[in-house]
DNA sequence: CTGTTAGCGCGTTCAC
DNA sequence: GTGAACGCGCTAACAG
């Protein structure tokens, strides 16, 4: 009994070939005699030799692993963005290397910087702005941005938030609401972009558009936000939240007011997360594809990985998904 | 403009010493002098030197890296272990890599095996039954499983399904629930445990059980398996669902179908994912800890990776969550 | 106690 | 098809 795993070495030893000879047989960079192909056929299923994958690395420089950064794991817009991303990195043998980093933004750039040299390339998913992120041009591995960048030249791909939250506005607007509520969450880069269409369609038509901030964008905050959005003078007929689980949490604790969704105000949120379609009423939003986006980001890494040229901007188009928490207006 | 990342002889030659200084110095295994110190300090920040982790990884032959393999990254209990897990493997210094085996089962040796070579202990659920996984042991790495297992030496983590699964048929029996169909999902491992659970608990009172089997835990099968369940000659007047997910999707339809939750039957679930206290009505389901048991699967894990001695057996203790989806029959 | 030399680990790759 | 150097950080053995 070997204490330790043989190594490429005993395999050219028991095939009586050289080192050199194992490896390219063992890659399939070259064919060999029919004798020596068997013997090293037989030598590494006695051995059950396995090439060591770290050492392989270190001389290759690839480690067939991919960074994904993501903002909060159990967020389904986030875990399905790693379904697709992680499906489509298995699909050509790449492994993914998760980072959930919202405990702790302060360390981000610490931990990218590290993870960068662990991993073939990086697909990151931030609250930062961008000029804070210059730093990024210093980390040379391929890299993939979620969201639409100005001046850096890092591939990106982004959902079209402005042009999605325009639709949510118009499809509000036509269903005759007056005064609208938008539940936002302004720590978020996409945040103004939101905001930017839904502006953009309410002040076109004259309609009165009043700004809630939020803190964290989730079920429980959308549920501690809503008394103060539709207890005061002036009820909203419609509220648009920032994303779904701040809707969720907004529906229920109307509910629990006495409030009726849709017949005392529409509400809608962004993401299309699963969830929203098994509420009562289910919730209409926009659907931003998020495991499209995953999948998207991955193959355009792995295209940037094996040095093709990749658009700079991946847009990803949103749709509007009619469920019954939205109604029309009498008169 | 060097080409390449600084090494290890870089630093050594720009401070003057050699590679075992500065290699001892970084990894603070000895002091040296001011003097010395100092030249070290200015040459790595000179050169904005790093270890490499690849060429530090071959050596030593550690990654600080754990793979986690779960079923499906998409169902919040998933999301919630894997949340739990990242956090203390952060707090520890490692990185998870993880694996997301549902849509292919058959691959799962495979996958597993050729991740036991990058990482230093992985953590597994799966829905392999104890005699299919034998080849385990062949895994020289630390390894936690998610689960009871009879045989294999294999450190656990598990949730008491067996004893939740009784909780909930308790509380259905205190209700004064006479018909109580069971919603299962026999593929998984699990599946038993909760059926036997329920048995134990309803036999003992005569109380009489429909299983029903469906092919996925997910809402749209849950959704899929209602009418099945409750158009039949003889409805139940109590559903307990295999997960939480299942049971959002029956809930939806029964309410689809006319039936009123809880008036017209109670639905209970598994898992107190974070939506089903904000549908309506609420979920009342069996809390199960899935974050705190993917955090006790990593202590666990980086404890024997110390080469600390741990329980084979560590279990969860499920609590039930009391919501507005029960409610008690009269007469 | 401070610091160096020399060689290891293991798959890859160049020159022959 | 081979031999040997290579990459890069670690560490045993040893010298000042």
């Amino acid at each position: 009994m070997k204490s330790s795993a043989p190594t490429i070495r005993d395999v050219a030893a028991a095939a009586q070939v050289s080192t050199a000879t194992v490896s390219k047989y063992i890659n399939g960079a070259q064919r060999f005699s029919p004798k020596v192909e068997a013997a090293l056929d037989e030598a590494i299923a006695a051995l059950g030799y396995r090439s060591n994958p770290l050492a392989k690395s270190m001389i290759t420089g690839r480690t067939n692993t991919i960074g994904l950064s993501v903002l909060d794991i159990n967020n389904p817009h986030f875990s399905s963005i790693l379904k697709g991303a992680n499906r489509v990195a298995h699909e050509q043998e790449y492994s993914v290397l998760l980072v959930d980093t919202e405990e702790t933004p302060s360390r981000e750039r610490r931990t990218l910087e590290d993870l960068s040299r662990r991993v073939d390339g990086m697909i990151v998913f931030s609250r930062m702005r961008e000029h804070e992120m210059g730093w990024m041009a210093g980390i040379d591995k391929p890299l993939v941005f979620f969201g639409s960048l100005n001046e850096l030249a890092i591939p990106t791909v982004a959902s079209d938030d402005h042009g999605g939250a325009f639709m949510l506005a118009q499809h509000l607007r036509m269903l005759g609401h007056k005064r609208i509520a938008y539940l936002g969450f302004s720590r978020s880069r996409r945040d103004e972009e939101r905001l930017g269409g839904i502006r953009e369609c309410l002040d076109a038509a004259g309609i009165e558009l009043t700004v809630h901030d939020g803190e964290n964008p989730s079920m429980v905050e959308g549920e501690r936000l809503c008394s103060g959005v539709v207890l005061g003078p002036q009820r909203p007929d419609a509220v648009i939240c920032y994303n779904d689980l701040m809707a969720l949490g907004f529906m229920k604790e109307c509910a629990n007011l006495g409030l009726s969704i849709p017949r005392d105000l529409s509400v809608v949120g962004f993401d299309n997360i699963a969830y929203g379609k098994y509420v009562t009423p289910a919730l209409t939003t926009v659907d931003l594809q998020s495991e499209r986006m995953g999948a998207t980001a991955m193959t355009k890494l792995l295209a940037v990985i094996r040095g093709e040229q990749v658009e700079r901007l991946t847009k990803v188009a949103p749709q509007l998904v009619l469920r019954a928490s939205t109604q029309a207006r009498k008169g």
